[in-house]
DNA sequence: CGGACAAGCTGA
DNA sequence: CAGCTTGTCCGG
C-alpha cells in the first residue's frame, strides 16, 4: 500500500507535468494514444502515450504512425522510441503522458514485424533490431521520385542461370571464386526493387559503382536510407537486411557462407536466415550465392551448380605441400618446397596467410624447458610483436623472463605472423611486409611478399601466389563449422588469384592432403565435401541435424534453473560457466527459450554459436 | 538504461 | 544516525 507522503509526491509530479505540456485531457473526444517501444535495450516493454493535441490537424497528426521515431518522457528523462501501435485503447487508471517530439520516419510495418520475428528467433530485444532497421540520421519524409530502370540484357550461361533462379522461390547459386557476379546483380535489378547483400563494405562500394555505371539506381545502406525507401536497388552488408525497400520484389545474398553475416554480439542474428524469412513473408524470390554453399543453404534451397568446366575455370590451380614426411619439431613452419615459390619473380605479389597473431602462441624456456605461462590464470603466455608475454585471460603481462629459472631465452614453439615474417624474409631473400587488420582501408606499400592473418586477404587485391602456411590449424579449429570455414578461406584466397588461366596458384601446407576439403578445392568441386560433412554433422548431432544455443554470463545459472528440463531439450554443461542447449529444431528450442522469464543481470543467449 | 528508494555497512 | 554503497524496482 502506498502511504500518504508517497501519494502526495506522486500527485505533485503529475500536476506539475500537466501544467507544463499536457492539455489533451480536456477533450476526451480528441484523444489519440500510440504504443511506444523505448529505444533502451534493457527496457523490452511498451508504453502508451498521448499524441499532443497541437500535432493533430484535421483529426490526424501529419506523418505520425507505426514506425515513427519519437521522443518520450520515461522515468524522469527523455528517451527515443518507436511507435509500434496506433489508435490504441487509452488505459484506465494510468495518467498518460504525451509524446514530446516526432523525430521522423522509421521502419515500415513489415520491417517491424520482421524485427519482431528476429527478436523471437534470436531471443533478443525488439529495440536492438528496430535500431538496425532505423535511419542513421533523422529522415523527415520519404519522397518517391520516378525512377526509370532500364537493365541491359546479359548473355552467358551464368546470366541464364541467374535469370532462371529469380523465377523460383529459393535458389542456391554455386559460383566459383572468380566468377563474375555482376550479371547476377543485373538479373536481380530486372525484377524491380531488390534487396542485395554482400559481406563487406569493400564489396558494397565495388558493386555500387559497377551497377551505377550501368544506370541502375542503387541506394547504399545505411547512409542512403531515405533514398532506399523511395525505390530502386538497395545494397549493403549485414545490417542492410533490415533496410527499407519500396516494393520488395526479390532478394539477392552474395557469399551466403560468409561469417560476417552473423552478428557477433548478442543477439547473434544471421542476415542469411533473416533475408530468407523476409523474402518468404513478402512472397518474392530469394537467391543466395556461394563458391561453396553451406549445409544450411543446401538444406533450404535448390542448388544450381555451374558446368564442370566453368567451375574449374573459376578456381585456381592448387599446390598441396604434404608435410607428413617433415620432422614436426625440427622443420618449422616453412617447408623446403616453399623456397622456389618464395623466390619466384612476378608482377603480382605473394600473399602468405597464418592465422596466429603476434610473435608466438607458445614458448618454452631454453634453459629449463618449462612452458611460459601465466601463474595467476594457468594459461600459456602468448608473445606480442614487442616480445612481451601476455596472458590470454586478463591483462597480465611481463617481459621475457622465465618464472622458474630467470632465464631470458625462450624457444618459439608456435610461431606467429610477426616471427614468421622474419623467417620468410630470410628464406625469400626479399622484403616481406606484415599486414595487420588494424589499418584496414589504408592502401598498402608495394612489397613482393605480404604475410598476415586472414585479414591480409582483405587488404591485398591481386596476387600470383596465395600460401596457407598452416592449413591444418583451420581444418582442426575448435569451431562447429571449421571445415566449411576452411574452404571459405581458400575461396577468399582464390579471389586474389583470378581465373585459372591467369596462372596464379593456391599453395597449401598440410599434413592432411587427402582431406575432403582440400580435395574439393583441388578438383574445383565443392560438392565433394557435402556428403561427408553432412555425415559428420549427423554423427556429432550438430546443425542442421540439431539446433544449438549457448547460454553464458553471470545470470546463466539462474536462467538454466528457470528453464528446468522441458522434453526434447538437452542441456549440456556447465563448461567454463556456460551451458549448451540442444534440440532437434530451432522452432522447438527457441519456442522454449522465449517462455523463460529472463533473470536480471548479465546474460548472453547465443543462438547457433560458432564454437562452444 | 538511469533515477528513486530501501536496506546494509561504516565511522565518529 | 548521517553518509555512503549496493541492490532492486520500475518507467505510460
Amino acid at each position: 500500500m502506498t502511504d500518504f507522503s508517497e501519494q502526495g509526491r506522486f500527485d505533485f509530479g503529475e500536476v506539475e507535468y500537466s501544467k507544463a505540456t499536457d492539455e489533451s485531457y480536456k477533450d476526451p473526444e480528441n484523444v489519440r494514444v500510440v504504443r511506444v517501444l523505448p529505444d533502451v535495450v534493457a527496457i523490452d516493454r511498451v508504453f502508451d502515450y498521448l499524441v499532443p493535441e497541437a500535432w493533430i490537424v484535421d483529426g490526424r497528426a501529419e506523418n505520425l504512425g507505426i514506425g515513427s521515431r519519437v521522443r518520450i518522457p520515461l522515468g524522469g528523462r527523455q528517451v527515443g522510441g518507436w511507435v509500434i501501435d496506433d489508435y490504441v485503447e487509452p488505459l484506465n487508471g494510468v495518467r498518460l503522458r504525451s509524446l514530446s517530439k516526432h523525430n521522423g520516419v522509421g521502419p515500415s510495418v513489415e520491417v517491424i514485424d520482421l524485427a519482431r520475428w528476429a527478436a523471437w528467433r534470436w531471443v533478443g530485444s525488439l529495440s536492438t533490431f528496430l535500431g538496425t532497421a532505423s535511419p542513421p540520421t533523422i529522415v523527415k519524409k520519404i519522397d518517391f521520385p520516378y525512377r526509370q530502370i532500364q537493365v541491359e540484357t546479359c548473355s552467358g550461361s551464368l546470366a541464364g542461370r541467374a535469370n532462371r533462379a529469380f523465377k523460383s522461390d529459393r535458389t542456391v547459386l554455386r559460383i566459383p571464386p572468380s566468377g563474375d557476379l555482376t550479371p547476377i546483380f543485373l538479373e536481380a535489378a530486372r525484377m524491380g526493387d531488390v534487396l542485395a547483400l554482400v559481406p563487406s563494405i569493400k564489396q558494397v562500394k565495388f558493386f555500387a559503382r559497377e551497377l551505377r555505371t550501368r544506370g541502375i539506381p542503387v541506394s547504399v545502406m545505411p547512409n542512403e536510407w531515405a533514398q532506399a525507401a523511395s525505390g530502386g536497388m538497395v545494397l549493403g552488408n549485414r545490417a542492410a537486411a533490415f533496410a527499407p525497400v519500396k516494393n520488395l520484389s526479390a532478394v539477392l545474398l552474395i557469399d551466403e557462407h560468409d561469417e560476417s553475416y552473423q552478428e557477433e554480439r548478442s543477439p547473434t542474428w544471421n542476415a542469411r536466415e533473416l533475408v530468407i524469412e523476409r523474402a518468404r513473408r513478402a512472397n518474392v524470390p530469394c537467391v543466395i550465392t556461394s563458391p561453396s554453399p553451406s549445409l544450411e543453404a543446401l538444406n533450404w534451397g535448390e542448388l544450381v551448380a555451374p558446368q564442370r568446366s566453368e567451375e574449374r575455370t573459376g578456381w585456381p590451380v592448387v599446390d598441396l605441400i604434404d608435410r607428413c614426411a617433415d620432422d614436426p619439431v625440427r622443420s618449422g613452419l616453412l617447408s623446403d618446397a616453399l623456397v622456389p615459390i618464395l623466390r619466384r619473380e612476378d608482377r603480382s605479389p605473394i600473399v602468405c596467410v597464418l592465422n596466429r597473431r603476434g610473435r608466438s602462441r607458445l614458448l618454452a624456456c631454453s634453459e629449463c624447458g618449462v612452458l611460459a605461462r601465466c601463474e595467476k590464470h594457468h594459461v600459456p603466455f602468448v608473445q606480442d610483436e614487442n616480445r612481451m608475454l601476455i596472458c590470454s585471460i586478463a591483462d597480465c603481462r611481463q617481459p621475457e623472463i622465465c618464472g622458474l629459472c630467470g632465464s631470458t631465452r625462450f624457444r618459439n614453439l608456435r610461431a606467429g605472423v610477426n616471427r614468421i615474417r622474419e623467417e620468410l624474409e630470410a628464406l625469400a631473400r626479399r622484403p616481406v611486409m606484415e599486414v595487420t587488420a588494424s589499418e584496414e582501408g589504408k592502401s598498402l606499400p608495394d612489397f613482393p611478399i605480404y604475410v598476415g592473418t586472414e585479414a591480409v586477404l582483405h587488404r591485398v587485391d591481386k596476387a600470383s601466389r596465395v600460401i596457407f602456411l598452416d592449413f591444418d590449424q583451420e581444418l582442426l579449429a575448435p569451431r562447429f563449422r571449421a571445415v566449411e570455414h576452411a574452404v571459405a578461406l581458400l575461396a577468399k584466397g582464390a579471389r586474389l588469384l583470378g581465373v585459372r588461366d591467369d596462372g596464379g596458384r593456391l599453395v597449401i601446407q598440410t599434413r592432411q592432403v587427402d582431406h575432403d576439403a582440400l580435395q574439393a578445392v583441388l578438383h574445383a568441386d565443392p560438392g565433394r565435401l557435402t556428403a561427408t560433412e553432412l555425415e559428420r554433422r549427423r554423427l556429432l548431432k550438430l546443425p542442421p541435424y540439431s539446433a544449438l544455443v549457448q547460454i553464458s554470463g553471470k545470470s546463466a545459472a539462474e536462467f538454466i534453473s528457470r528453464l528446468g528440463t522441458p522434453s526434447g531439450i538437452e542441456i549440456l554443461g556447465p563448461r567454463k560457466d556456460s551451458w549448451l542447449i540442444r534440440a532437434d529444431s530451432y522452432d522447438r528450442l527457441i519456442g522454449v527459450l522465449n517462455t523463460v522469464e529472463r533473470p536480471s543481470g548479465r546474460l548472453r543467449i547465443e543462438v547457433d554459436p560458432l564454437r562452444a
